[in-house]
DNA sequence: CTGAATGGTCTACAACCGTAGACAAAAACC
DNA sequence: GGTTTTTGTCTACGGTTGTAGACCATTCAG
């Protein structure tokens, strides 16, 4: 499977919206976003040109949808962000957000059994 | 206290040169990110203008030394990050780094604990 | 004192990013 | 069928980023 190509933050706003319902026309994209028409547009020809999504043309509209999924390009974003805030060093990342931001006791939970679960399931 | 300035990815090999070991001269850290002299001249004046670090000057060199730390600086980033490429929420963002990467089982039981004293701890 | 070395500042420049106008093709309306 | 509307493509433009050359002042060596 290719990886993703780099999505920039504006591009990601427009992905985010794709992800949650797809497929849109850009006028759609526009309105949710409440962006300028043109602006998205631009963006969303160069996702095309970086191949992120595609569109396929259903009698007048253009319909864009993604290439990959929100979880493939998440991995891989915060594979570089590791990298560069944390110099690819997990355990500080997650520490720091786990001290820092605000977590309700059901997500802990949910967490540690998450963990729980990691370590049972071996390696990889 | 004063927040962080936007610092770039080359930047940021910067300042965690410096956070390992201050202060530095710039031929220090040019040789420790074996970088092109020149190219981190101007990344360290940039950062001076923004004052994300400052020099002083003793006797003939130029030292350089961090104005936020680590942690203030990591901090910044990881909200923007997490509002960039998980629209803000923040377990899916950590269980999604949890799943996907690789953790010891000493980290493991090191997150479990920290995930149990905040419990314990309640709100912020 | 004069030339060499050290290290900061100014300038440059291509690529990328956010933003958007101008233009063109195709469909829809009357 | 001609005009309006829709929607993609091309062009633009100022700001940022990574990379680095050119220039200049201060210091060090001889």
């Amino acid at each position: 499977m290719k990886k993703p190509p780099p999505i920039t933050d504006a591009e990601w706003s427009i992905m985010r919206v794709l992800w949650k319902k797809q497929p849109l026309t850009s006028t759609q994209i526009a309105t949710q976003t409440k962006s300028h028409p043109q602006t998205i547009k631009t963006f969303l020809s160069r996702l095309v040109k970086k191949k992120a999504i595609a569109y396929e043309k259903t009698g007048r509209s253009f319909y864009y949808r993604t290439l990959f999924s929100e979880k493939e390009c998440q991995r891989h974003e915060s594979r570089s962000f590791l990298d560069r805030v944390f110099g690819g060093s997990l355990r500080p990342m997650i520490s720091h957000l786990v001290e820092d931001e605000s977590l309700s006791p059901e997500e802990i939970k949910e967490l540690k059994s998450l963990l729980t679960k990691k370590s049972r399931g071996g390696k990889k």
